[in-house]
RNA sequence: GGGCCUGUAGCUCAGUUGGUUAGAGCGCUACCUUGACACGGUAGAGGUCACAGAUUCGAGUUCUGUCAGGCCCA
């Protein structure tokens, strides 16, 4: 069989992907008796693609999977999609923007049709995306946030929740988005630190009868538009300045309303003039200082960030042309006092950056602190654990501080709130199931809640929505808890946290067993990736130009624990390389093969004669122990470069070019080969995880179809440490037989010798190194490029190698031997010194002790060979 | 304002509980178009581990402070 003489991963990987869908190879059982290992996906947008974030979180994940799988375990992976319900409203809207049709006018039923219409095109491409690139997901157990099943778990806990008291609705300030014309939650808005202005306006103060003392008080306010819908102007009790001016009134300007002075510590004395306004219906402090003392609210600004009709002359306006205009008539009236520079913090929406508006609204919560003490007791008593470290004290710092949650929506696009109003009555009704009629009034005029929950509600139930629950399925039973989850910080309370409070108060017990969070993948400036800084990398692209395993080895080496991936695309090329050695390390396996007329196969395995069988079997050993423990533990560069060192490093440099000088035409189906091919087999089952693509199409084509054997190399098992595999007699003996080769191939290269030239060398050794060197012998000279004499003797260290020097240029050498000679010396007084100190003697341990001195025994055996050899020049 | 993280080779980063001469990949230099691989081979160069103290026989690693950069929450 002949391979191609390059490495070309499109011409395979999207065949084995389909053929691992159309085998179901990855379909978890739940009636295995095998242990279990299971993992819920964190759900992509069903709207989204594809990017860089989701290709490393799935690679991980993957990578960790497969392993399990490998390692004999039930395995699932259960993948599906969120409907996320802002963003797919903003999409389709959009779409239906651009056709001139209106969501209003289309109403909400034919709105939602299309919704779903766009929901089955896009949705698809995800899904399809992550096929193709190999996740290893049970397909047939696909969800979908807005399945039947999954919406019957949101109207169950919201029902449940309500039973228990944790669900209330009232009229509050929350943050309202007057682009998605909806409540958010404190998560969805982002802090944005902005220049701004602190713009300071007198207020005429007035008496008692209402005529205007010719006083006036100066307030500073960041929004001046908010002053028509002012009901109050706050003073603190402390502050001297304005103390007398208690009890009175001022005339708010440009309205002429007479509104009271309070005494408030919403008002800081230090900042700005010290008297501050209160508008309880346009911010959140005043809305509290406004229930403090009973004032009034008065809406000018509405649900579109317009005016009000009760903004008087401004009604109408849009919120920022109103303010330029304030301003202006302020001016115009002499009441403004003074414009400011100021910092301040502006809240926007996390979706849309619009600019949020502060409004009092009748909404949906859910009361967190019961459920958070829950969520915070199973983290610390160990049910669930939080890595890297940072995280569970992030996890902490905010259930500790948690608020309520703002759950319900405006809009169109989710899970409507299973709660009824009687048109008669007035009563409210929150059920499973539509009631037939009001159970106050008994009448039949019932209209649902038309608002729909927040996504993260239904996203917070994913590990047993998806799994059948409320019905107790075989699913739950045995998949339940979860075994891990893998996902990015930036969701560890929009949803990590949530799922840990929906699991243990309706399941009653954690979601997971271990969160392991991730970095992000950022560019090379160590910016975040977004389409609107145009500095995304589409995951697809670079997998068809370089290949799916390159990428996932890419990301994976660079994925240490918590830090973020900086991207460069550099990384590509040289995962690549390594996809391009292992495959050519298999085609000059095959090659040889042939000439010794052996057909491709996985031989039984035969005992380890030579001493690179010993060798290597040894090294895999010791690779495979450190990707076991390393992936038991999310350290997934560790495993990655492991295997990258082990196939590269060791394989590939050391023990083929040791194996090629014993192959001989015709040999037959020898102990040599049986070592060289179970060894190689080996590794394509350590690298499986890392690149499934590359080591199932050599696999396969090694496997021949011989029966059997696994259906895939996915399936088969992963190799395991085993401590009769450690051959530290081996591993020393290599030691001394590569130490023999890089000396000569150094002085070579130092005397810069004609690299065909053969160069007449002598070897002396004793003991073991003489025996190596010995065995030896001829694999050292076509290695090294030397005619070799070998000698027993007493070699000042492990062995000598002489030159032939006559005519060669002595300088180089020297120079290196002099820098040898004299890194030696440092060392040696460093030991020295070291043993010379009474307090190291006597207060390091003893085997630290000991082993300084047998380092320094060496320096000094090393140093009069150096010394030595640099005599002899 | 509260909290978290990062600072190690030109670049991107490793560096378990303090204990050999601080590692890898890319890049760089020299040589090699050696029959698996130039997406390659061989041999190299390159670091006072941000800075200043402290603890210790011993600090890249622990503690304190300073500087620089990033993030989260108000």
């Amino acid at each position: 069989m002949q391979l191609e003489k390059v490495y070309e991963p499109q011409r395979f990987e999207p065949r084995w992907a389909q053929w691992w869908l159309d085998e179901a190879l990855y379909a978890a059982s739940n009636t295995s008796t095998k242990p279990m290992f299971s993992l819920v996906i964190p759900p992509p947008n069903v709207t989204g693609s594809l990017h860089m974030g989701h290709m490393l979180e799935h690679t991980m994940i993957d990578m960790v999977v497969r392993w399990r799988r490998m390692c004999g375990y039930n395995t699932l992976w259960l993948p599906g999609t969120d409907h996320a319900g802002i963003a797919t409203q903003m999409v389709v809207e959009r779409q239906l923007g651009q056709q001139g049709i209106k969501r209003l006018d289309l109403g909400r039923e034919k709105f939602e049709e299309k919704v779903w219409e766009w929901k089955a095109v896009s949705g698809g491409r995800i899904v399809e995306q992550m096929k193709r690139t190999g996740a290893s997901c049970d397909w047939t157990r696909e969800r979908f946030t807005m399945d039947e099943g999954l919406s019957r778990a949101v109207r169950e806990v919201f029902v449940g929740l309500w039973e228990r008291g944790l669900v209330y609705r009232g009229e509050y300030m929350v943050n309202w988005c007057p682009r998605c014309n909806t409540a958010l939650s404190d998560l969805e808005v982002a802090h944005d630190d902005t220049q701004g202005s602190l713009w300071h306006i007198k207020y005429p103060v007035i008496d008692a009868s209402g005529s205007l003392t010719g006083d006036h008080l100066v307030v500073a306010t960041t929004r001046p538009e908010t002053m028509l819908g002012d009901t109050g102007v706050a003073i603190n009790a402390k502050d001297e300045r304005y103390l007398h001016l208690h009890g009175l009134r001022v005339r708010l300007p440009l309205m002429d309303r007479d509104i009271p002075i309070i005494l408030d510590d919403l008002a800081d004395p230090a900042f700005g003039t010290g008297v501050v306004k209160v508008t309880p219906a346009h911010d959140p402090n005043d809305f509290e200082a406004g229930k403090r003392h009973n004032l009034p609210h008065v809406k000018v600004i509405n649900e579109h960030a317009q005016m009000t009709a009760e903004a008087g002359a401004y009604a109408g306006m849009d919120r920022f042309d109103a303010r330029k205009k304030i301003v202006a008539d302020l001016e115009a009236l002499g009441l403004l006092a003074g414009i400011q520079p100021h910092n301040l913090s502006v809240t926007k929406c996390d979706r849309c950056t619009t600019i949020l508006e502060p409004l009092v609204s009748k909404q949906w919560f859910v009361s967190m602190k019961p459920l958070a003490e829950k969520a915070m007791a199973a983290v610390e008593d160990g049910r669930t654990t939080i890595e890297p470290e940072q995280w569970r004290t992030t996890y902490f710092h905010w259930m500790r501080n948690i608020r309520d949650w703002c759950v319900s929506r405006q809009l169109w696009w989710g899970h409507r709130i299973p709660a009824w109003h009687c048109d008669d009555c007035g009563h409210l009704m929150v059920a499973r199931e539509e009631p037939a009629k009001c159970t106050e009034c008994s009448s039949a005029n019932l209209r649902q809640e038309t608002d729909v929950l927040d996504t993260w509600f239904s996203s917070g139930l994913w590990p047993f929505s998806t799994m059948g629950w409320p019905e107790p399925t075989a699913d739950l039973k045995l998949f339940y808890p979860t075994s891990l989850m893998i996902m990015g910080f930036e969701i560890l309370f929009f949803w990590c946290a949530r799922m840990m409070m929906f699991g243990l108060e309706f399941m009653g017990d954690v979601p997971f067993r271990h969160v392991y969070i991730h970095g992000i993948v950022r560019d090379a400036q160590g910016k975040k990736m977004s389409k609107t800084r145009g500095n995304t990398v589409d995951p697809l692209d670079i997998t068809e130009k370089y290949g799916t395993d390159a990428v996932r080895m890419a990301l994976l080496t660079a994925a240490a624990p918590g830090t973020d991936i900086l991207w460069t695309e550099d990384k590509l090329p040289a995962s690549r390389a390594f996809g391009n050695k292992i495959w050519n390390a298999a085609r000059f396996l095959f090659l040889n093969m042939e000439r010794a007329g052996i057909e491709p196969c996985i031989p039984d395995p035969a005992p380890a004669e030579t001493l690179e069988d010993k060798w290597i079997k040894s090294r895999l050993n010791a690779a495979a122990d450190i990707c076991n423990r390393a992936l038991e533990v999310n350290r997934y560069h560790e495993a990655a470069q492991t295997m990258w060192h082990f196939f590269w490093g060791e394989f590939c440099d050391w023990y083929i070019e040791l194996k090629k000088l014993r192959f001989t035409d015709n040999s037959g189906l020898d102990n040599n080969w049986r070592n060289l091919l179970t060894t190689f087999e080996a590794a394509l089952r350590l690298l499986s995880p890392a690149m499934p693509f590359l080591t199932e199409e050599l696999w396969q084509r090694l496997a021949n179809g011989a029966p059997g054997l696994p259906k895939s190399v996915t399936l088969a098992a992963y190799p395991q440490y085993s401590p009769d595999a450690h051959d530290a007699e081996a591993e020393r003996q290599m030691g001394l037989l590569q130490a023999i080769i890089t000396a000569a191939r150094t002085y070579r290269a130092d005397q810069k010798i004609d690299p065909k030239a053969k160069l007449a060398a002598r070897l002396v050794a004793s003991g073991e190194a003489l025996a190596v060197a010995q065995s030896f012998r001829e694999s050292i000279e076509k290695l090294a490029g030397l005619t070799l004499t070998v000698e027993s003797g007493t070699p000042k260290k492990d062995f000598e190698l002489l030159f032939e020097m006559s005519d060669a240029d002595a300088e180089a050498s020297r120079k290196r031997l002099a820098k040898e000679i004299e890194q030696l010396e440092k060392n040696i007084a460093n030991s020295e010194r070291q043993l010379a100190d009474e307090k190291f003697l006597s207060r390091a341990p003893e085997h630290i002790v000991a082993s300084i001195k047998e380092k320094l025994g060496n320096y000094k055996l090393e140093l009069e060979s150096k010394r030595a050899a640099l005599a002899g020049l």
